[in-house]
DNA sequence: ACTGACGGTCTGGTGATTGAACCATCGTGG
DNA sequence: CCACGATGGTTCAATCACCAGACCGTCAGT
């Protein structure tokens, strides 16, 4: 909890979302679910994050109803984002977008579409041809021309090489 | 610096600009910069935040030029936003909307109008009247029917019991 | 000169994060 | 059927960050 139990701050809806996605690792978790990541290990591999905080990550995620856990096969579960996850989107594309233009040495690795339109969203999330605010199901993600093979070499990362729609899994 | 330092996430502007916002600390202090909050007794009241751990963040952020520390009267310094920290407008204001979707019991503790049209934005920061995504400077907050006075009883927080323009001082 | 506010820094204790090892289950190949 | 690796965790000791509170120098007012 990023502000302690003391809800000192808790007087005010940013304080009370950061208690939900203000952790270390959490929007990072939430920014793969939205790439199509959905299991553990690809998690870990692909955040280079210690097994035990991917673990306490995830359970607060899905007690949180961000996420849920959907158990197909028993043992291996899936984490997909709920409605309330899906609705970060916002949150996620504004980090994206003050990153690429403030944090990032070269711009272009990464670029988020209008589905439709096939045209890059604006900062605001905003499509440029026809002024609609997609949602993350109407938005495809693409490789920049800056993209390397990507840090951590592992299947899901290699998958993210290629363009897709946002919230489809990965992985079959 | 919420990543460490061995760049594993770095391929990606998402997590650069956790990299410089993502602390603990780090978005609630950015929030009262727009607020109009800028001393560090101000800050420190507000949030309830240990004086060391405030020191640390501001420093970071003055670092990462989020901030700039102004010192009219000496050791008294100001901070205020730089261009940079005003572009964070989109992240703050979509966490605010997220948080009083999904993380508020009782919605309407406070609003963001577009000064112009005096009327509340939607989610995505829109003015539903003229369709404008209007920057801070032409944003007024209100104070909402839920909000009390507050968890601290500090002049800052008195302060924003009233409406106010953002990024505008609080304090003379 | 005294007093209070301000803007910090320092310190010791506590809790979170880390890397590494360990473990149980599942699916596959031989 | 059984060995084997992959998967999805848990456990552990060591490190690191955070916390509350005490302390300190500067400034403004009296």
């Amino acid at each position: 909890m990023p502000l302690g139990q003391d809800y000192a701050s808790q007087e005010c809806s940013i304080a009370r979302a950061l208690e939900v996605v203000g952790e270390r690792w959490t929007l990072l978790v939430v920014r793969d679910c939205f790439f199509g990541v959905r299991r553990f290990s690809d998690f870990q591999r692909r955040l280079g994050i210690p097994r035990a905080v991917l673990s306490s990550r995830l359970a607060d995620l899905v007690e949180a109803e961000v996420l849920e856990r959907v158990e197909e096969r028993p043992g291996r579960p899936d984490y997909a984002l709920t409605g309330r996850g899906r609705d970060l989107w916002p949150v996620v594309h504004a980090l994206y977008s003050w990153g690429e233009e403030h944090a990032t040495p070269l711009p272009g690795r990464r670029g988020f579409r209008h589905a439709v339109c096939d045209v890059e969203l604006d900062t605001r999330g905003q499509c440029p041809t026809c002024g609609e605010l997609p949602g993350p199901s109407g938005i495809a993600m693409v490789p920049g021309p800056a993209l390397r093979s990507g840090p951590t070499d592992d299947r899901a990362s290699r998958a993210l090489a290629a363009p897709h729609r946002l919230l489809e899994p990965l992985l079959p």
